[in-house]
RNA sequence: CGCGGGGUAGAGCAGUGGUAGCUCGUCAGGCUCAUAAUCUGAAGGUCGUUGGUUCGAAUCCAACCCCCGCAACCA
């Protein structure tokens, strides 16, 4: 029980990083830090999702072969998570021969329990190819697409279906009762109703698609990418004696298939459900939903630019309340971030510094830690705004206790050394709190504060 | 009558029956160790609208208005 397993979604690769991935990616990647320390083995699992006629699409506009599209584009999400100090500790991609054999000892498994019809059905319809999927004709808009504009095409193709709707009872059940999480409450609420509402049947392959894992029980067939992609983190997880996941952070677009589609699979073929399903919400850009098409998307590399890693990890999640949605503009994170980390974090830690070096001050003791369930409670249920603001109340107490105090006044060394340390000592296990979501900051400002005192450069310098 | 969430100070939020709170911003004052920082204090709200229950309602009930999600390039 002392394991801690976390996913984020696999990232479909036809778009380079943006500030929604980089949400996601952060919150995840803080929530295993937290764990870590608290002395799980907690492990992070990211990475790309590969397949699909929309990337064989936009590999064949580039003139390039899927596998090679997808390669640059999976290296983009990769080198963002390092540059963000993502602790991941595998980045997987369903090109990967591991995955690609665990999809189909998984799938194969389905199809013997009978999970999955025995013969595919002929389906007839108007398929619009950037959706992938079939279109029913009063949802176009003058026999076009609504959101992509273009003319669905006519199509009749076999699929195999996995029979979803047998798992009504037992979804409801498991997820009414908490076995498996659904969070925050009101998306719970959300998925129950649908789940009350009806399950249809879905369909599982493609029969006119290469680009994708053939199925093992019929190779004319390849798996449909979404049912390819959720495995990703059974080929971990169950490789690494890890499994069941412990949660599951999804954006809430795809908490259904993540909280419904998934966890039937998993009973089909007789594994465990994943523990936790969460769904955080949203960024609406300046007030407008964020879009490709408006151009108004926020990239990582923006933000890093601008508040540095650490800055970027704590202003994306100190922002808005995790699971609801969130608007973003450059105004309200410039605020946040000199309100809490130039003029709060970073302003504390330089003027005890300098004291200290003053008064030549050297701290040779552990200084222990923070006992705080109400910070305890909030990063485990994922609060992470909230969370921050406990921790933040920390420093204002100290910021508070030096004024009063007033030690640039006293001339007794012995006196003032005192006085310091008890700054240093509230600071170093308040530091330890912002761990995980500043880890280099919190590395520099324990060494800084260890040994002989030495004031700094600012490490959050005002924007 | 599909299901659900929400409308509280300039901004972001907390507050589920008992004299409206937090963070930020604004204004005034103090301090000088610090990143024009920090500390103290103040101003600012008829808690979406209307009606009802109650000794008492942001909090319960009803109706209405407005935003949003499930529901559609995408986290």
């Amino acid at each position: 029980m002392n394991k801690f397993f976390a996913t984020t979604p696999i990232y479909y690769v036809n778009d380079v990083p943006h500030i929604g991935h980089t949400y996601t990616t952060i919150a995840a990647d803080v929530l295993t830090r937290y764990h870590h320390q608290k002395g799980k083995e907690a492990q992070l699992l990211t990475g790309t999702d590969e397949h699909g006629a929309k990337i064989a699409e936009a590999a064949k506009k580039h003139g390039e072969k899927p596998k090679e599209y997808a390669d640059k584009i999976s290296q983009e999400f990769k080198k963002t998570w390092d540059k963000l100090n993502i602790n991941y500790v595998r980045f997987i991609r369903t090109t990967d021969e591991d995955h690609i054999k665990i999809v189909q000892e998984f799938l194969l498994k389905m199809y013997k329990n009978g999970a999955v019809e025995e013969k595919p059905r002929l389906y007839k319809g108007l398929y619009c190819v950037p959706h992938e999927k079939f279109m029913s004709k009063d949802e176009l808009v003058n026999g076009l697409c609504p959101d992509h504009k273009t003319a669905p095409i006519d199509y009749a193709e076999e699929n195999y279906y996995f029979r979803l709707s047998d798992y009504q009872q037992k979804l409801e059940q498991l997820i009414s009762e908490d076995k498996i999480k659904v969070r925050p409450l009101t998306r719970k609420n959300e998925v129950l109703g649908k789940i009350r509402q009806g399950l249809e049947d879905i369909s599982i392959s493609r029969a006119n698609l290469e680009w994708g894992i053939p199925l093992p029980f019929d190779t004319s067939h390849t798996t449909y990418v979404w049912i390819d992609a959720l495995i990703n983190y059974y080929t971990y997880g169950s490789a690494n004696d890890l499994w069941p996941a412990d949660l599951h952070l999804v954006g809430k677009d795809i908490l259904w298939f993540h909280s419904v589609i998934w966890p039937a699979m998993l009973l089909s073929i007789g594994e465990e459900p994943p523990k936790e399903v969460f769904a955080h919400g949203f960024f609406t850009i300046n007030g407008e939903k964020m879009s490709k098409t408006i151009g108004n998307v926020i990239k990582p590399e923006e933000l890093i630019n601008k508040y540095g890693v650490d800055g970027t990890r704590y202003v994306l999640l100190a922002a808005f309340p995790f699971g609801e949605d969130g608007n973003f503009s450059w105004e309200l994170f410039d605020r946040l971030y000199n309100a809490d980390l130039a003029n709060g974090l970073g302003n504390l830690v330089a003027r005890v510094a300098r004291l200290s070096e003053k008064s030549g001050l050297s701290i040779n003791q552990d200084m222990g830690e923070h006992e705080t369930k109400d910070f305890e409670e909030k990063i485990e249920s994922l609060d992470f705004s909230g969370a921050l603001v406990v921790a933040n109340h920390y420093l204002k107490n100290i910021d508070e206790k030096i004024s009063q105090e007033k030690p640039w006044e006293i001339k007794d060394k012995d006196k003032l050394q005192k006085l310091l340390t008890s700054y240093i000592s509230e600071i170093v296990k308040t530091v330890k709190l912002f761990q995980p979501f500043l880890p280099q900051t919190a590395e520099n400002i324990l060494s800084q504060f260890s040994g002989s005192i030495k004031s700094a450069p600012p490490l959050f310098p005002r924007v």
